[in-house]
DNA sequence: GCTGATGCGTC
DNA sequence: GTCCGACGACGCATCAGC
DNA sequence: GTCGGAC
């Protein structure tokens, strides 16, 4: 008899009963010599150490059915058995079940309260559900082995079976009685689909067999790989491409993140590449034929009863007679015809729910009665999902929405594989011969530019941030299609890497959460929550709201050091008694394990890519993907997030995503270099603070708390910086750094309630805008250059026009009045020659910032997009406008131009909301501004219009409302009548 | 029948 | 660079328990 | 999806 050990050589024990087939191997090994090899590779951390247990494991396997073992081994991969339904909180029920231990004993709270370090039957294994089991379960299981390997696949293939309860309970019961502890333990993780032994499908399918792996990504069946490759030591000649086949899912090909223009470049080398958006939905592999259509995932589920109903009529519409058979690739999005947009993501299902249940409504109503389906049908009735409130809570409920397939590639056309053909001929393909051209918006191959440089790639950014869209996709035309692989040929780049540290929130860790596995016992997660204001103003805030859950974005030193900092404050969470001053969302959603008295706590500054509404948290809005970037000891926990400036941030970002901004390098200075320095820079200031501090390493970007005072330039000023310059070499922490070191107080999210002095920036960058378009009049921008001068200079300079990127009207009427708004006056010396010039050069700073080369969105690009898309953004506002500002002293001629006007600042607005802005009026312009603070101007500008076709005459009031409203509105509450009121 | 808890799969 | 594990958000399905 | 960490 062979063993599978790869160490011991005679000792196996053997089954006693090897069931109906004695003749298999898995019938007559035991069970418990798989455990060994388990163990043993959970124990071994090398991986040469590792490759050698599982060749030897292979090679002493005694027959050719590998299947056996394998999926044992990788219980995630065996798609033959149905999921169990069953993880720790169903387990452990159960166990206290079969174990018939009394719900409050030692045995039973281990087993519920699994993750906890602390209190009744907890012990150093919490965190670990398998382990905590098999030490309850020592005591209460014999202790010798009996079950061979194929009983315990059957077992476990009858436990997937099983959907009572009652089952379930028998089938573990019955295990328990004949297995030890141990065999509980790897039972359990294998249920669980997670062995912890530190070697993952694609190790093991390797020493399986070397073409395995790739197999396994064509076919994505371990059982017919595990056939395939039945003889261990021969390799079949015929290629990957080969095993393609209609109605199998492939592994889909996956994109490599991509931070840097620069790298991408440099990735994609002399070969021609194109650029493609990257859509927000759920990919969708489609495999066509005549008379059937599957539907898979990314991971390879069947998805076709899900989204068929909404498929299908597409497919049929847009699939000429001439194709037989396809495999298309692509990405399944929600169309918003209402606001003709994409609506967000977490709408899908729900739209293909409802295609679902129509769909079988209508059959049934034209009499094709399948029972099966009327039973689907009543069940989808009785969901909670087919109506009330909850679902679908991202879009308004008026609104069309419709299922939209975005096709990006084709896999398989006429029976004939098309994999091994570089992209540009699998495009060529799809476009040609495949077509799909009849139902825009519903079906569609996905646009494709072809680039050509970085600035390409700047643009496509830029066109996708305006358009809501989560980023770019650049591709080498020469990539062949490679399953499963993210290594090569396709890169994703998305634009909120392209600056760190704008879309931080400060926000007060109100609750804790016990980790597993490597951070067993620690407090490894944490709520956030927001602060609603006091009823007096002024007063400390007493009330919080759960905002956000953040598990990531530290590293486990840094929770250690957090352990001891904060270790006995936390408080665990009793909804009897739950703490007054946190409000969880009705029901207790999301339930912290621990708390801590606010006034206690710290404050985490969490990376916040989006922010979407949710019901789970009572503020309302949650973040999606948030990631932990930093704790701050130095600022006070009554200075967090709070409601109104959550709310605030959501509407401010409505529209746009946050994070949308991405600096445009100079030609020669590669456009991340200073980006990557600065990280570098950081990490190594991490180390260094990390050394001799012995602070949590994360800290080192907000080390205000650090900073020694060194003088009182900004004393009394709260400022916000938005970001650096990476161009000029001049990062965040820096700005803030010299601030902090001068008096100043800072914040990560500006304030617009007037206890801010103003938002510092490098220029109209797109939170910038965001801010001004919100809250056009409460926040000044100011270059941060003002806050360098001062400080080389040793003085509080005075804040010129010349230093503003938004003014306020406040600010533009003390500016007007000569003096500045802070009490330096400035303009004691000013000269009208002096004031010409600064304004001159606010004017060309403004110019500078919205050329092309410069500006957020090319107004050219956004047009034409705009038009390919049906887009309208807020950025497209005036696009339908030629504006003809009132600035001339002679409306025809621009020399003309007044030294200052009320109006001076739209000129960039106007621009920035797509808009053009005519230097002269003439019979281009569309729209003539003129100022309500100007009256005496109506007259020449009225002489001058009589000249001219039809133009709409109102005051600047029109512009301020459009922008706030977002959308361009009706001139007529605005027309400019007699002689300038309205 | 409704609700909460739990699991599963998407991102 | 690659692989792996520990984490976030959602919507929908299902079952237990009231 | 994100991130840190081991190799």
């Amino acid at each position: 008899m062979a063993s599978i050990l790869p160490t011991t050589t005679s000792s196996v024990a053997v089954g006693a009963s090897g069931g109906d087939d004695g003749e298999t191997f898995a019938s007559k090994v035991l069970f418990c010599n798989a455990c060994l090899v388990f163990h043993k590779l959970s124990q071994t951390r090398k991986t040469k150490a590792k490759r050698q247990q599982l060749q030897a494991l292979f090679e002493r396997w005694g027959d050719t059915r590998y299947f056996d073992i394998l999926r044992l081994m990788l219980p995630q991969m065996d798609k033959e058995r149905a999921t169990y339904g069953m993880k720790e909180a169903n387990l452990g029920k159960l166990y206290v079940e079969l174990l018939g231990v009394d719900a409050s004993s030692a045995a039973a709270q281990s087993l519920i309260h699994w993750r906890i370090p602390t209190g009744l039957g907890a012990g150093a294994d919490a965190g670990d559900f398998a382990e905590v089991a098999e030490r309850v379960l020592r005591s209460r299981c014999h202790d010798k082995p009996t079950l061979s390997i194929k009983q315990v696949n059957d077992a476990l293939d009858a436990l997937a079976r099983a959907v009572e309860r009652s089952a379930r309970l028998e089938i573990l019961r019955s295990l328990q009685r004949q297995t030890t502890a141990v065999e509980q333990k790897w039972i359990i993780r294998i249920i669980l689909k997670d062995m912890k032994m530190h070697v993952s499908e694609t190790t093991v399918l390797k020493y399986f067999h070397p073409d395995a792996l790739e197999a396994y990504n064509v076919c994505s069946s371990l059982k017919q790989v595990a056939l395939e490759f039945a003889d261990r030591n021969v390799r079949p000649v015929a290629s990957s491409a080969a095993a393609i086949t209609l109605f199998k899912p492939i592994k889909p090909m996956l994109a490599v993140r991509c931070n840097t223009v620069e790298k991408a470049l440099e990735e994609m080398g002399s070969a021609p590449w194109v650029i493609e958006t990257k859509y927000d939905g759920e990919r969708l592999q489609v495999h066509y034929s005549k008379d059937r259509i599957a539907l898979f995932s990314r991971s390879g589920k069947d998805y076709t009863r899900e989204y068929l109903a909404s498929v299908q009529p597409l497919l049929e519409k847009a699939i000429p007679s001439s194709v037989h058979t396809l495999i298309l690739d692509g990405e399944l999005v929600v169309w918003n015809e209402t606001k003709q947009n994409y609506s967000v993501f977490g709408n899908l299902k729900t739209i293909a729910r409802r295609d679902l249940e129509k769909k079988i409504e209508n059959d049934r109503a034209n009499g094709c009665v399948d029972p099966e389906q009327l039973a689907a049908l009543d069940a989808m009735r009785s969901s909670r999902h087919s109506r009330g409130p909850s679902g679908n809570l991202q879009a308004d409920p008026g609104d069309k929405q419709s299922v939209f397939y975005v096709v990006f590639d084709l896999l398989l056309f006429n029976g004939v594989s098309t994999v091994n053909l570089p992209l540009s001929q699998r495009i060529e393909i799809l476009e040609r011969d495949v077509g799909l051209v009849a139902d825009p918006k519903r079906i569609e191959i996905a646009p494709q530019t072809i680039g050509k440089s970085g600035d390409d790639i700047y643009d496509a950014l830029e066109e996708a941030m305006a358009n809501q869209e989560e980023g770019i996709m650049v591709k080498s035309l020469n990539s062949v299609w490679k399953a499963g692989d993210r290594s090569h040929g396709w890169l994703k780049i998305k634009p909120e890497y392209g600056d760190r540290t704008a879309d931080d929130l400060d926000v007060l860790i109100v609750g804790g959460y016990y980790g597993t596995g490597h951070r067993s016992g620690l407090i490894a997660k944490f709520m956030l929550g927001v602060i609603v204001p006091p009823a007096v103003p002024g007063g400390k805030p007493s009330v919080f709201y759960s905002f956000t859950k953040v598990g990531t974005g530290y590293s486990v030193d840094t929770l250690r050091n957090l352990d001891a900092a904060l270790g006995d404050r936390w408080i665990p969470y009793s909804t009897d008694s739950p703490p007054p001053h946190l409000i969880l969302a009705d029901g207790f959603k999301e339930k912290p394990d621990v708390w801590i008295p606010p006034e206690k706590s710290l404050i985490m500054v969490v990376v916040t890519p989006q922010i979407i509404k949710t019901e789970k948290f009572k503020a309302g809005y949650t973040i999606r993907f948030p990631r932990c970037r930093a704790f701050r000891h130095d600022k006070p926990w009554s200075s967090g997030l709070s409601l109104p400036e959550l709310q605030q941030q959501f509407h401010v970002n409505a529209g746009t995503r946050i994070g949308a901004r991405l600096a445009r390098g100079r030609k020669l200075d590669p456009p991340f270099a200073a980006e990557a320095q600065e990280k570098e820079d950081n990490l190594e200031q991490r180390k260094r603070s990390w050394s001799h501090a012995h602070r949590p390493r994360c800290l080192c970007w907000y080390q205000c708390g650090g900073v020694t005072k060194v003088g009182s330039l900004f004393n009394g000023l709260a400022l916000c910086v938005i970001g650096g310059d990476r161009n000029a070499g001049v990062t965040k922490a820096e700005l803030e750094k010299a601030l902090v070191e001068h008096g100043a107080s800072i914040s990560q999210n500006p304030a617009v309630d007037g206890s801010m002095f103003a938002v510092v920036a490098r220029g109209l960058v797109l939170k910038v805008r965001n801010i001004i378009t919100a809250h056009p009049t409460s926040l000044d921008v100011i270059h941060y250059s003002w806050i360098t001068d001062c400080v080389a200079a040793g003085k509080r300079l005075p804040l010129e026009p010349r230093y503003m990127i938004h003014t306020t009207p406040t600010t533009a009427e003390h500016f007007a009045k000569r003096s500045d708004i802070y009490g330096d006056s400035y303009a004691d010396d000013a000269t009208t020659d002096s004031l010409r010039l600064a304004f001159a050069q606010i004017t060309k700073q403004c110019g500078r910032l919205v050329e092309p080369s410069e500006a957020r969105i090319a107004p050219a690009a956004l047009r034409s997009l705009e038009d390919r898309y049906g887009l309208h953004t807020r950025w497209s506002t005036f696009r339908a406008a030629v504006v003809y500002l009132d600035i001339n002293a002679s409306p025809i001629d621009p020399a003309s131009r007044l030294a200052v006007t009320p109006l001076d600042l739209l000129d960039v607005v106007i621009r920035h909301h797509g808009g053009t802005v005519a230097p002269a009026l003439d019979n281009t312009v569309t729209h003539v501004v003129v100022s309500r603070q100007a009256p005496d101007r109506i007259p020449a500008i009225r002489n001058q219009l009589r000249q001219l076709r039809p133009m709409y005459l109102v005051d600047d009031d029109w512009i301020t409302a459009c922008v706030e409203a977002g959308t361009h509105l009706d001139e007529t509450p605005y027309k400019v009548v007699g002689l300038g009121s309205r």
